[in-house]
DNA sequence: CGACAGCGTAGGGAAACCGTCAAGATGCGA
DNA sequence: TCGCATCTTGACGGTTTCCCTACGCTGTCG
């Protein structure tokens, strides 16, 4: 079943969409501010978010680059300004598609179709993942052997198995996983590793695949 | 380079969007009815598809599902008419995006970034570098064989890496690396110079790769 | 032949960084 | 309101990395 993140700040239109996507079958989560969007997508892991650009507390733009710091999730942006350079702020911060209000809600269907159905095949690639004897499920978000791990937990390990391999620096990881101002406080980092160790390697005290990078950052190995 | 096919029976329109997407490097193929879109498709290979829904020949939608037949090519609509409709019939049929005549010539090229963003996840195209018999990851942060660097050794190579061929000055190494105030310490660069040469040179006393150039500076030669 | 300048190598102390234990603060559901 | 899970914050010992000093080597030039 397909997920949809809808945010706007007019009840109406948020009543109208969940009442118009519930009865074709979507599951359906809202959000009225910038701040529980991202919040809301972080937990509800939707498969589209449609997202209006006028929200009371964050510009919607920024939203935008909040959630490509750490998904690839389809974003379909809407917004009562016809201007062309809004289009093209929201697309080039990295928004799937641009709908100007008002909308036939028809339309809207066939373009989160559209998003959908191109990042399907996406959704079908292995998102299991071993470490050591675990299997971690970044979908259904389960660990197998019945280890279950925390919200924060699960943004900073999702982070590092996005990217097999490769050296996630210190900043990064504070900043996607704590927010903006949270760059320096690289306390977090080691308590939090610390605990995925626990939970995820054969030996925690010797890591193979959660690695530190003295000064630089962690890296997982696959 | 992105290849883009754009199909619009307009020679106005194909002319005016060739001059752009050629000034901002794209490579581009036109074709000015359904029936050469289909057969340019075939040879030219595109990245993204411009596709109008007014041909003279074959109905646009018709072309969508030509194409959609064996590719998955992005593909944006352009139409004039503005009924949703046609939206999304044309989103069903399998096109990826839709712009309504007359549009902003920014906002298509918008449209096109962010559709190709989307399709080519690839495009982080990995910065590989062959010193030796090692392999250099200057993103990843990785250098093949299991060898490991300090965070200081990665900004020296990095900035050797990044030119390759070219000298590099004694004084521009140390500001860079160490900062305004060590543009005297020449020291230290024999001293990490040395470990670069010891973990990446296949006979670290006959460095082939990163070549000292007395009094001046270094040079790394591929 | 000796002085000198530039380069490569080795090693030790200090500082920065990391892992860990432990406890206080916070938020959520019962 | 209480209890629990989670998130923050503090303190301490071990490790890595960095900075710095010392010394040998090579080529040039007087």
């Amino acid at each position: 079943m397909t997920r949809v993140l809808i945010v706007d700040d007019e009840p109406q239109l948020l009543r109208a969409l969940r009442i118009n996507l519930a009865a074709r079958h979507y599951e359906v989560a809202l959000a009225d501010d910038g701040g529980s969007a991202l919040r809301q997508a972080a937990q509800f892991h939707p498969d589209v978010v449609v997202l209006d650009l006028g929200l009371p507390d964050i510009d919607g733009v920024e939203v935008v680059h909040g959630l490509r710091g750490w998904t690839s999730v389809p974003i379909i942006v809407l917004s009562g300004r016809a201007g062309s350079q809004d289009k093209i702020d929201a697309l080039d911060a990295g928004a799937d598609d641009y709908v100007t209000k008002p909308f036939d809600i028809e339309e809207l269907l066939a373009r989160i179709r559209a998003v959908t159905r191109r990042a399907s095949p996406h959704e079908t690639q292995p998102v299991q993942i071993r470490i050591g004897e675990r299997t971690v499920d970044l979908a259904a978000k389960t660990v197998s052997g019945g280890v279950r791990l925390t919200p924060t937990e699960w943004r900073l390990l999702e982070l590092l198995l996005r990217h097999p391999g490769r050296l996630i620096s210190q900043r990064q990881m504070l900043t996607e996983v704590w927010g903006a101002g949270y760059a320096k406080e690289t306390h977090y980092l080691r308590q939090y590793m610390a605990q995925l160790r626990r939970k995820l390697e054969p030996d925690p005290a010797r890591p193979v695949h959660l690695i530190t990078e003295p000064g630089m950052g962690y890296r997982f190995a696959p």
